[in-house]
DNA sequence: CAGTGGTCTAGACCACCTC
DNA sequence: AGGTGGTCTAGACCACTGT
């Protein structure tokens, strides 16, 4: 919804499972019941392996799966749903990689995810804000053409002077300031028509993924600071407060700079949750 | 080296590629001289196409490529490996969500790193300090057992009052603190044995690999806020300065908490970098 | 021991890109 | 038209797990 969609995510938290060496396969395995409702439609360009993987998925998400049940096998779900195994294979092995399910040689597949509300500690106050019904709102600053300085120039692999767009808003909750947010763009990226009424009610990253800008990475630097006398006025706080900070060159698949950020957070009001997956 | 392997990651600077479709794939493509480099070693453990990726991935980190030049093609890999193409399939896909090559089809695989030190404006102090011959140390201020309180429980999914491994250190740079770190673990995942001296020279994080504690994934929760009496003392620094703190759980693959820590950080002196890659 | 996922093979057809 | 990666098949053998 806003320029943040990389950095804060909504997260799901890792349970516990049961512990793995006691359970049992049941007679009749989970997706005895999913076997009906994953359809696979081979004349849609939607490769088999994916329409597998989300239906498990959805299915797992539907709360058919207690944590640490078993998944069928492999060579069951090839015969259930009429592919070869590598097919099936491909689509679990998705899974895995979003820690959906867990393989284990000897095993199995096992359902690792369970739906719970994430515990209250390790929330985001921002999401808690947003969950308890407060109404987060944009309002652009500024939106103009200038030559780059050096550090944008450096982020987004320009050089000095060569103009960029500046795009800055500022993040309100029930009215109240959270968030000055800076952000440069190589021109030529964005459409400029009508920007600024679609910033207030779509995120950045919303509209370049319409105009077709494929993200793949970003680099992104949290710190916290003071704020400058202008954040100060902006945020409606003291000078003598604390801001949190985020620095953030988002990239394609190609490795060219999409966008380069410079955003300032009032700490009191919010913090980064985020999830790491160890590859 | 310390506790926030899983946090603070060394990481490089994707950068642009020279224009795509003026690419032209020269006679010779670039693994003709890897060719000979990678040598597979059949009777090993470790599987080919993890053999063929690594083989890859060392000669484009040594410089063996341009970015933008084109890999060999799957078929041909295959061909002078002298493996079947799924398995060279394999080895390419790997090295592709590490977003080191990207693939095109019709067109081949491109290699997109390109090893550039990090602009200084997007590197973190704390490496920066390493880097300039700064010695980080640990001191360990406390280990003990204490029955766990709500926060803690929760977050490692025991009940309150179970007893919990408290390890607390204070981490310097050249003399001068930088942080606390608070870390809480479920009481016989580690041996306490030596376990001061042990953390005196090497991370938290280190102790738990080598004993055969598989990291899979992390919560992370990045805020700020001013120090408490007794950090602002550890970290001789004005109640009145500016903390960065980072609350985080880890799993391993089952999903099972392994760790959570409560980490202070001087944010003068201190930011955290991170790279993300949209799966 | 039987059964699981992990690896590997040798083909096939397709969509897409470039020339 | 020719070549690329993307998908899919139908086998095979292995390492590991549980009983």
């Amino acid at each position: 919804m806003d320029g943040d969609a990389l950095a804060v995510r909504e997260t799901q938290v890792t349970r516990p499972v049961a512990e793995v060496a006691h359970v049992h396969r049941p007679d009749e395995t989970g997706l005895g019941r999913l076997e009906s409702s994953i359809r696979l439609d081979r004349t849609s360009p939607v490769p088999l392996y994916f329409q597998i993987a989300v239906g498990i998925k959805d299915a797992i998400e539907r709360g058919a799966f207690k944590a640490g049940q078993l998944l069928d096998t492999e060579l069951r779900l090839a015969d259930r749903l009429g592919v070869s195994r590598p097919t099936v294979r491909q689509a679990i092995q998705q899974l895995a990689q979003q820690g959906i399910v867990v393989r284990q040689r000897g095993v199995g597949t096992l359902v690792v995810t369970q739906r719970i509300e994430r515990p209250v500690a390790l929330t985001s106050l921002y999401d808690d804000l947003v969950a308890s019904g407060c109404t987060p709102a944009t309002t652009v600053l500024e939106i103009r053409e200038l030559p780059a300085n050096l550090d944008v120039a450096t982020a987004l692999s320009l050089t000095p002077e060569e103009p960029v767009l500046l795009v800055e808003r500022l993040r309100l909750t029930d009215n109240a300031p959270l968030a000055v947010m800076r952000n440069y763009l190589p021109i030529s990226l964005l459409a400029h028509d009508r920007l600024e009424a679609a910033l207030e009610h779509s995120g950045l990253y919303d509209l370049l993924r319409r105009q077709g800008v494929e993200f793949h990475s970003a680099d992104q630097v949290i710190g916290a600071r003071k704020p400058t006398s202008r954040e100060a006025r902006l945020l409606e706080t003291s000078r003598n407060g604390t801001v949190l900070t985020m620095t953030r060159t988002a990239f394609d698949r190609t490795g060219r700079p999409i966008e380069h950020g410079r955003h300032v957070y009032l700490a009191e009001q919010y913090s980064f949750t985020m999830k790491f997956v160890v590859p």
